[in-house]
DNA sequence: CTGAAAGCGCTAACAC
DNA sequence: GTGTTAGCGCTTTCAG
């Protein structure tokens, strides 16, 4: 390891002190002269020089760090949240410090103590399997602003959200107009509390319709992935229904896997619903009709509310709702009757 | 900001000194009494003290920090490169800096600069626009070790890789097997090196069966994308072949789109290869032909290899190549002639 | 205009 | 067994 090249290597390097140097460096340098500022600028060119991280941070008692948590790097959903937390945080000087933690309590709580360790400023947390008590116990107590989103657990503090009941009330109207009457759930396992919101308020609009809705033949529970949709396929079929609203889009690509292998026809013979509106829903087979939610945009918000509350040190629960939006393609199509 | 809560205070707390706190809070405090001990644990968990991250990296000269750059966090290919990364990361007790730079230039200079100030211990650069040029100046000037992966230049220094002339050879062959005689390539319009290897494979082996190939009417150039592939269907057409090998499977997804509006029968009437193997293969329809790469192997091996290198100073090049393999699934099928 | 000196929170020689 | 003390590299009063 080359030794490091210091403020006072530099200082010595312009024949001036280390004050001037750093003041300079650190655009307070008004009142010294002309020559003494270009000097001081050009040598910090020659050799490159870059103050160190830790020991400024150390006085400055900031690491204009953000940690990000996320279950599922490789999902293209949290991705391009990421790149929404990217962005802002690029414009306001932040660092995010991503961490896929897969749902995993263990390596959420790993992660999170790593990141408290690393005096990050505020977090970011996205679907933790963490209640909020947990959250807050870990990191309330080092003070560390955070922002929730799509969480597990109903929640206080501040959030961003989609409306999830609105989104789930815009599907089934969209399954509603186009003639179903019977139509099934795929949903989550485990699923988290704005899964419940949306599927709630999928039951409310089949509800207000008065049709009859069977929570024990018509809703089928399976893991939120592809796999998950397509090993449902069966048990999706055995339900009758001209309809499916699954709870994303990758369970519903998985459904339309299983159901094109299985030589049932999408949408003429059953009709089929997602939500999230990933890139890939325009090239599946046939293209998927779903529900959108501006999740680039969701982490843009995240990450700005976050960076508020740094900055302020405000109290107030703040929580800000992004819209949602049907996109209709080609998976849903008029009932035939029977 | 509630007011930190130091060493000194715990210290203080515990009626000893700071030694005797770092000591044992760093596991070299065999020497104390195991009475001390005891209290200080016990005190540092009630308090929940976490040493100061930067004031102990400014001593211990490291953070611990790996940077890696992408240039797309929403591509599922990197997500999971960057998986594999974690993976490794966590068992080392390093920290993965991530960051996507969208293969902008200046994006990418913002980054790195970012990474060398927060001094991170090494770096792994995925398919940036940076020549080695430009990396060995901005980075071997603060001597930081790097491993390099899918770059735009033939590169010196340590990297992985996978063969890619291998997996371009392995993609004609199973189409030259087909019985495929006149065969198109869609390839990116800003090819990197491992593309130029991989499509060179690929001309290899067609050479190699004395066809004749025509790179004018037969190869295409468009982005890497889904939309890439889409919107190049009408240009793929035009060649008149009856196999098409894409530079990546985003691509090859696209295309299928776009032949599949057209009413072109994949594989009936024109085959369709990938590269890759990201999952969602398995989810479009037809179900897509493709070379695999171990993409998380290759993020696990490539951190491997660079916390080797941090660790140990060691200047030689390192190379490490993982295999391709060929998965075929339903999006290939015998030239059945005119 | 410029610099000396204090100190951020921590670790680790080196005493005791 | 335990404590004193000297920094790590930087920013920032405050005194020239």
């Amino acid at each position: 390891m080359k030794k490091k090249f210091t403020i006072r290597d530099l200082a010595k390097e312009a024949g001036v002190s280390v004050t001037t140097v750093s003041q300079i460096l650190n655009n307070k340098g008004d009142r010294f002269s002309k020559a003494t500022q270009e000097k001081v600028l050009a040598l910090r060119d020659k050799y490159k020089y870059v103050p160190d991280f830790n020991a400024r941070n150390l006085i400055l008692r900031s690491a204009k760090t953000i940690g990000v948590l996320v279950p599922n790097i490789a999902n293209p959903f949290f991705g391009t949240f990421i790149e929404g937390v990217q962005s802002v945080a690029r414009k306001e000087k932040f660092i995010p410090l991503v961490f896929s933690a897969n749902r995993d309590p263990n390596l959420e709580k790993y992660y999170l103590s790593q990141m408290i360790e690393r005096s990050i400023s505020g977090l970011v947390i996205a679907s933790a399997t963490m209640t909020t008590d947990t959250i807050n116990e870990v990191i309330s107590f080092n003070d560390i602003p955070y922002i929730l989103f799509d969480q597990n657990h109903t929640q206080q503090g501040d959030r961003v959200q989609t409306s999830d009941f609105l989104g789930g009330q815009l599907a089934a109207n969209h399954l509603l107009d186009l003639g179903h009457r019977h139509i099934a759930i795929l949903t989550s396992d485990n699923p988290s509390e704005n899964l419940n919101h949306r599927m709630n308020g999928f039951k409310k609009a089949i509800a207000d319709h008065q049709l009859n809705f069977d929570e024990v033949r018509d809703v089928i529970q399976a893991p939120l992935t592809t796999t998950g949709g397509y090993q449902a396929t069966d048990q999706v079929l055995k339900t009758g229904a001209s309809a499916v609203f699954a709870a994303n889009d990758e369970m519903a690509i998985g459904l339309l896997r299983g159901l094109h292998e299985r030589g049932v026809k999408v949408p003429a013979e059953i009709s089929v619903m997602g939500y999230d509106n990933i890139y890939l829903d325009d090239y599946v087979y046939p293209r998927l009709t779903t529900v959108q939610q501006p999740i680039f945009d969701l982490g843009v918000g995240a990450t700005e509310m976050l960076i508020e509350l740094i900055n302020s040190d405000n109290n107030e629960d703040h929580v800000q709702s992004f819209p949602v939006k049907l996109i209709k393609r080609d998976s849903t199509a008029p009932y035939k009757g029977n």
